[in-house]
DNA sequence: ATGCCGCGGCGCCCGCGA
């Protein structure tokens, strides 16, 4: 059994400690990291090699950066989103995880955030999304067990929020997003926790202001999305939850699955 | 209508996040 995470730990310099710590208790084999926000030359390489995992990093400086970290070798690593060479910010790494028992290909995906919808910035997010699109219809064509997993800024239906309608005219639930998020998903691939739980009311995020942990009003937006290969191998799919609870915590928590690999 | 909170940075406010 492979277990696969996904966690934006909002600066990996502010969470290692929490990293480390949940690393023991959630035992995780590969974790794709969000929200980094640094270098890879200031990324804690060696505190995480230290508990038995490799590294890939694709860092930035300041704002976003994505790493995978795995207790299997990595291979073919490529950093950024094929599609645009213009485009400087670090939301996407790659990499081929090898075990005994087979290979498995995983992405850490940082979807752009797209707020102020009036802004250059909504577009951007649009763009992103037809770029990952068109990346995601390649892999499937390689017909290759894979999981794109991250934080993609998508709210995907009313049941993934607390209050829904506070977030209607919002860039991570506007009808346009939604609509780019499931051509996305029509192309073939399976949202690994909706998958395994029906139910409303699981969260990912929970907003540092306002009281919205203690209120439990959040939003699900870190996703693992399986293609068919990997779905069809998936036994379960759960949020850490109580991870948000925790002094210094960073406002997403990590979601997991197992897939027999 | 804005800030709430937390993060990084040639930092003592500001941009950014969601």
């Amino acid at each position: 059994m492979l277990r696969i995470a996904s966690w934006n730990v909002n600066s990996i310099r502010q969470r290692l400690p929490h990293l480390i710590e949940w690393l023991g208790d959630a035992a995780p084999d590969v974790v794709c990291l969000q929200e980094i926000k640094c270098l890879a030359e200031a990324f804690p390489t060696a505190d995480i090699e230290a508990v038995g995992y490799n590294v890939a990093v694709h860092g930035q400086k300041t704002f976003n950066g994505v790493a995978i970290l795995s207790k299997y070798p990595l291979e073919d690593v490529a950093a950024g989103l094929p599609g645009d060479d213009s485009d400087e910010q670090a939301r996407y790494i790659e990499a081929v995880i090898s075990t005994a028992e087979g290979a498995l290909r995983v992405a850490s995906v940082y979807l752009p955030n797209g707020n102020p919808v009036a802004s250059e910035k909504y577009p951007y997010k649009l763009r992103w999304m037809d770029r990952l699109k068109a990346r995601t219809a390649e892999l499937l064509a390689l017909e290759e067990t894979f999981v794109l997993a991250g934080d993609y800024n998508i709210i995907p239906a009313p049941e993934d929020a607390r209050n829904p309608a506070d977030w209607v005219s919002d860039a991570l639930f506007l009808l346009q997003s939604r609509a780019k998020f499931r051509e996305l998903m029509a192309l073939g691939i399976t949202d690994a926790f909706r998958a395994c739980e029906a139910s409303p009311g699981h969260y990912t995020f929970w907003d540092y202001q306002a009281g919205a942990w203690q209120r439990d009003n959040g939003i699900r937006i870190d996703h693992l999305l399986l293609s068919p290969q990997a779905a069809s191998r998936l036994h379960g799919c759960v949020i850490d939850k109580s991870i948000r609870g925790r002094e210094k915590a960073s406002d997403h928590v990590p979601v997991r699955c197992d897939l027999a690999i």
